[in-house]
DNA sequence: CGCGTTTTTGAAGCCCCTCAAGTGTAGTGG
DNA sequence: CCACTACACTTGAGGGGCTTCAAAAACGCG
């Protein structure tokens, strides 16, 4: 079974097989966990790098209020929090939302990584210089785009990312999410949400229900959502 | 006159003699422009690294609709796209919104810098990390305050970040915003900023005009945005 | 002074929320 | 195999926050 995380990097970068045996050396060492867990927790001192490799997490952030706000979506692949270590103490959370396998990567051994390998290096800035961008594009969702718009943006970069890691299938992924995450990565609530997903269902474009989401009309889609060519390094037309 | 950028990133790492020097010969070749002008669009190759001295701009997307997204305003002492070179072209665009004066960096020299010092390294590492924590916060914001929690929490985050800067002067300081760019950047139009920053005024929380920011009651702005000690190394209430 | 931009104010409407109730759908234990 | 439970999903009705449209006043810069 091919390593995600291997396969992200190596969208990155050309790494040679020795770059490949020191990420899998990497990530030996696994654990599991349930659905709903903290993996850490907003105030806690900033820990190892998380690489997620089956099942899918989330960055969340509590208000007082009792509501949340998803901050990022993380499945088989991503990693995080690489060079959070300077700070004091985490700013929000993050949880799984299934079951999961994932590795810890201790702080030191990152850095031999980096120094080992400048194939590495440049992956490794490459996919946060992404993940970065993907932060830009989610304010630009929620100020500037509509609901339904903006589920669909949400589900064409979901797609999109879980393609390159190998998730999906023509047309249709495994995509554990439910309406209320989605509403709480969004800033809607899942009433809403639910209404929206009968709208693009209705429409034709997509359609998203028992952990599956299927693309019905990708060109369609793309255009409901005021998709971005430039967004994730273009890579919606291929292979769809 | 004293450096903003070194004055900056000083309050993250304790800098050497030997580093203030070297930033500042760095920003030694400073260009001007006036408002309104892009120092880099959507589209271009990434260039290299803009370090605002003087005056305001702001990173912003357009729509294809013909609105607009500012995704972080940038102040005297902020930097930029540290390391987005190895992107192929920009994702968004850099405008100024005040005349400004402002130095370029080749990517080169940031290399030598970062190279030549850890305790640079650090600095601006951390600096990237609280950039980031921005970004969080602004989504945080969009998804889950309403408009009024919003301004007022975008008040705080800009007062204390001039404020690091030696913008502010006990209570009140400089911030050329039109409620244009404010609209822009919260996702709200102005019409609607316009009132909410009567409501934020009547209230008695802080006032803003003819370019000043005045903080009127400190406590009870942050108690309307819901402004997180924990945010931007809790400074909110050094000095207030 | 004159002109473009920003700010201000009002009225009407829509998008999304809130509240509420009912219908699946897994998982658990008897 | 069927209660029982806990969620997630679905659907409806009504309300509020913010937008849209429009126009006037104030500002700032040549």
């Amino acid at each position: 079974m091919p390593n995600p995380f291997v396969q992200k990097l190596g969208r990155y970068a050309s790494l040679s097989d020795e770059d490949t045996r020191l990420l899998e050396s990497a990530c030996r060492d696994t654990r599991r966990t349930a659905a709903r867990r903290d993996l850490i927790r907003e105030g806690d001192p900033p820990g190892p790098v998380f690489v997620m490799l089956e099942g899918w997490a989330c960055r969340y952030k509590l208000m007082r209020e009792g509501g949340r706000q998803v901050l990022a979506l993380l499945m088989p692949g991503d990693f995080c929090d690489m060079h959070v270590a300077v700070l004091d103490e985490m700013d929000h959370s993050i949880g799984t939302l299934t079951p999961a396998l994932y590795t810890e990567i201790p702080r030191e051994r990152m850095e031999t990584l980096i120094a080992s390998s400048p194939a590495l290096t440049r992956a490794f800035w490459i996919a946060q210089l992404v993940d970065e961008g993907v932060l830009r594009a989610w304010i630009v969702s929620m100020g500037r785009r509509d609901s339904t718009e903006r589920l669909a943006h949400l589900m064409c970069e979901l797609y999109i990312r879980a393609r390159n890691v190998g998730l999906c299938i023509d047309g249709h992924c495994e995509m554990p999410l439910t309406q209320i995450v989605i509403a709480d990565a969004l800033g809607l609530t899942p009433v809403h949400v639910n209404r929206v997903l009968r709208k693009l269902k209705v429409a034709g474009a997509m359609e998203l229900g028992r952990g599956t989401l299927h693309i019905r009309d990708v060109e369609s889609l793309a255009r409901i959502a005021g998709f971005d060519d430039n967004y994730l390094h273009r890579r919606l037309k291929l292979a769809a």
